[in-house]
DNA sequence: CGAGCCGTTGAGGGGATTCAAGCTCAGTGG
DNA sequence: CCACTGAGCTTGAATCCCCTCAACGGCTCG
């Protein structure tokens, strides 16, 4: 799966991935911003990039495949099953985020992580992080605010996504959809089951009320799966369902 | 607050902090587990124990405290205050476990740290840990294994207990809370309105289906805040109730 | 002893689920 | 070309779970 793309500095002598690396549009925020250019000379050559199409799970809860990730672009989400045997979406993450961080304990990944659009990330071997971590004090710094954020997340996540009236999550999870808006401007739309899973309610109540913010002119689909919304509407509707 | 408790080895000449920390009952499994005696001897004279009663508030969202703590008995509730307005418990930690460690980030706190039973912990000041960091490589390993297993508990939390109907909620909590049991094996029982918090239902469902769960001998009270499980009761239910 | 908080229980209403029926749309093969 | 099919989305109607409103008892504390 991953596999799908070479290396770069296989694919055109020309353009290196060390030169990939250096010019990422996403370095100065991603793992690595905290490397300057030499350390990052040492590692580029072990790092490649991947190109996923939509719903292609990156790893499945379990695997140990000694990588972790960062997102170059598109949305990927986290899913669990619980004890009772439902699907719950945990959290989701996007451009400049890295994930898979378990691996870097040696532990499994604990969720399925699955592409929503299609992804551009770049795999990094556990072994480059670790061995530049015992150099490059900067890295581990990076690393731990990291593990921070997305704890931060999650906790964000479970408080403002799962609680109040289906009508309220809804809008806030467009709110934070909107925060992974691609380059026009258009938002990722899952799904309804989808809806269901990030927000606990059926597919039927996910449906009535996408359906019902779209005649409010809060949402404006742009494709099947895209959407584009309309901030002010969005605010006044969050406003209005405070409780 | 948290000088109720002068450092130890200001109290007595002749039970140094560094005894205290050789022979803490936690030492193993917190943070400076991964520490030598030798590196323990050089940072317990900056530790200091403090025990807090029920409801004491450790630390508030957006403090800047300079400290991380480590639980060595009780219970501790992260509380959040969303933007709706409402309160939310978003974890719980007990013994063991290392919190506000976004204090090593040089971060302010991201929630309210409540005790919830009487709770014993010591204070690390961050520059403690920093100074270690610089040449101690297991503490900064053990660092990262502590904010993954938060971030895992904040996603299992949100997975089980913010989804399915009322009772199952209710009954995973009881699971959760039975893994902190103390000693005697008693869980702690929060008042109705916390479990509102936690598992958003009103204190009144909250309080109904507590009752029920009493009268159906899953639930022992042996105290106003505690409780023992029938741990047969309480899977069965849980079995029963699996949508 | 009255005030206030917490827990409990009842009655009624509302929001989400459940069950059910069409709908659109892409893919398939006659 | 177009019926056939199945998956996903939508909408309706009935049911049920949980919320809301309300009242009451136990308890602590000023």
């Amino acid at each position: 799966m991953l596999t799908q793309t070479l290396p770069l500095y296989l694919q055109d002598e020309s353009n290196p991935q060390a030169h990939v690396c250096g010019s990422c549009e996403v370095r100065r925020t991603a793992l690595f911003g905290a490397l300057d250019d030499a350390a990052l000379e040492r590692v580029h050559a072990h790092i490649d990039n991947a190109d996923l199409p939509p719903e292609t799970r990156l790893y499945a809860r379990g695997d140990n495949r000694g990588a972790v990730f960062t997102v170059r672009s598109g949305i990927v989400r986290f899913e669990r099953v619980t004890e009772a045997g439902d699907r719950r979406i945990v959290r989701v993450a996007g451009r400049g985020d890295l994930i898979g961080q378990e691996a870097l304990l040696q532990q499994a990944y604990r969720d399925d992580a699955v592409a929503c659009t299609p992804v551009a990330l770049c795999r990094i071997p556990v072994s480059q992080v670790q061995q530049l971590g015992q150099t490059e004090a900067p890295l581990l710094q990076e690393l731990m605010h990291r593990w921070q954020s997305a704890l931060d997340e999650a906790a964000t996540w479970s408080a403002e996504l799962t609680a109040g009236p289906a009508r309220r999550r809804l809008l806030k999870l467009l709110q934070l959809l909107q925060r992974h808006a691609n380059a026009g401007g258009e938002i990722w739309l899952p799904r309804r089951n989808q809806i269901g899973d990030m927000l606990d309610m059926r597919v039927e109540t996910a449906s009535r009320l996408v359906s019902q913010l779209r005649r409010e002119g809060v949402l404006h689909p742009t494709g099947t799966h895209h959407a584009r919304l309309d901030a002010a509407a969005l605010g006044q509707a969050l406003a209005s369902a405070q409780a």
